[in-house]
DNA sequence: GCGACTTTGTGCCTGCGTTCACAAATGGAT
DNA sequence: ATCCATTTGTGAACGCAGGCACAAAGTCGC
């Protein structure tokens, strides 16, 4: 993958993994001066990683819990979420001390305070751009997965697009892009565009007052410091899978017992 | 985002993730006894944050191709791709030498490296399992951006979409998987079926012989150590997301001067 | 041909995130 | 009531990736 994390400053594009990010150059050093543990700003203390993992936890828990399931232990869970035990743990400390020594952790009290160091107690305000395949795809998702994130507009610049509902939202003409997210009060905006019109979309939705943009766009996006931009990069994607692929068949000719060799040199057929 | 990095080691989810990746866990320490450092070994010492990296300089690289740019320098590649300059030229300095100290890098030459370490001199074939709006989406794209990933096959479950082309390629039903995969010489699967079936089609792609999976469903897949499985998860990056928007509403009002407190506490309201 | 300037490539340091390992805490058994 | 088994929470060590800063190397002008 490659997520762009990073928080603006000029240029700063990926992270995924990483990190996408692992990501490319992760948050950074901040300028402000460290200011003392208040009880909100534990949540800044919070690497963008455990962060992520958090989401997936969550995931796992709501499962868990339509199963019935009402306590879990840090090595059941962290198996099901595939990582280290202890590392769940540490990222469990971020949030909170809610479990029970001996005994584990009560998914239903996990699920609840997970939501509400991720900010799920309240909705967020969905905006997609681009209304092509991709944005299509996004539109009728209709709420995004798991809740909590309704799309509440959808811009394009085609005309032939006005007003007709995907997913059961008109269209808007990207024109209209201040006044509607405003309006709606939009707080994520998802660029789905083609390449070149990504960072003018970006622009316009960051002069909307948006501050979180998630980017399908394969740009890296030029913002201003305080704008928190992810990027979902399927070339990429492709291509670190490629890089591996290559690896691997890399390392099946080098270990290979039977590949024709001259002083070690394998020979290419 | 929130790409699952790690190679299989049972359970490893993402990265992101960052990605996403942070991701998870990134690739960890593998078992392998370290050997001298082959020729062949330099892709393995690759950071997988460094591919991803790659990637991205690649997509800026082509477009300074086509504007008809010959040479560049770390400083303005760096800011192009939106990273520091030092990291751009150690991560270039991973696929080689072939900058020129007081002049910078030969673009083409740039291309041509990167491509070859990311392994994108030759095709990957790709399938695509789940033919739903992102399905759909996907096969659309015909090819992938940047091309080198052809689609070449589609499956579903669904009998209505048997024979019915898709981006101009026919849906096949998903108990072919294994007999289409081994003749269309698919490297890499793509899953975008709902979540239930996403850990039995991660199976089925594997029976079949596919090693590197893209996987687009919420779920955390369970595969063996060999296998590379990279995520995309709306879900989480949308998580991420609202947890910026709320650190940032936090920030704002711990940070206003007349938000009452006590002792420095801020008081809920 | 020589010197000054530019830019690469990299050794070293720093900081962060992961992992280990254990003390503290809790429940249940005796 | 005490002891044992279990599991959490975290201090500390480790390792890796990022960033700095400079030496090496090469170009251009004179």
């Amino acid at each position: 993958m490659a997520v762009q994390r990073g928080r603006g400053r000029g240029p700063v594009p990926n992270g995924p993994a990483d990190a996408v990010t692992e990501p490319m150059s992760a948050v950074g050093p901040n300028g402000r001066p460290v200011s003392a543990p208040d009880v909100r700003e534990r949540a800044r203390a919070i690497p963008e990683a455990a962060v992520a993992r958090l989401a997936v936890y969550l995931r796992v828990l709501s499962a868990m819990s339509e199963q019935g399931v009402g306590t879990i232990s840090s090595e059941e869970l962290s198996v099901a979420a595939g990582v280290n035990s202890a590392k769940l743990r540490k990222d469990l400390s971020y949030v909170g001390s809610y479990g029970t020594r001996g005994v584990g952790y009560e998914v239903s009290v996990l699920i609840e305070e997970i939501e509400r160091i991720l900010g799920l107690t309240s909705n967020h305000y969905v905006a997609v751009v681009g209304i092509g395949n991709l944005g299509h795809a996004l539109a009728n998702y209709g709420g995004f997965p798991g809740r909590g994130f309704p799309v509440v507009a959808l811009f394009d610049v085609d005309e032939d697009l006005m007003g007709i509902p995907v997913g059961g939202i008109p269209v808007n003409h990207i024109d209209e892009i201040a006044q509607v997210c405003a309006s709606r009060e939009v707080s994520i905006g998802v660029i789905a565009t083609p390449p070149p019109a990504a960072q003018a979309v970006c622009e316009r939705l960051v002069s909307a007052g948006v501050r979180c943009i998630l980017n399908f766009a394969p740009v890296v996006l030029q913002v201003p410091d305080d704008v928190e931009v992810r990027k979902v990069d399927l070339a990429v994607e492709m291509q670190i899978l490629s890089f591996h692929v290559a690896r691997r068949a890399d390392e099946v000719a080098s270990n290979g017992a039977d590949v024709p060799r001259v002083d070690g040199m394998v020979i290419p057929r």
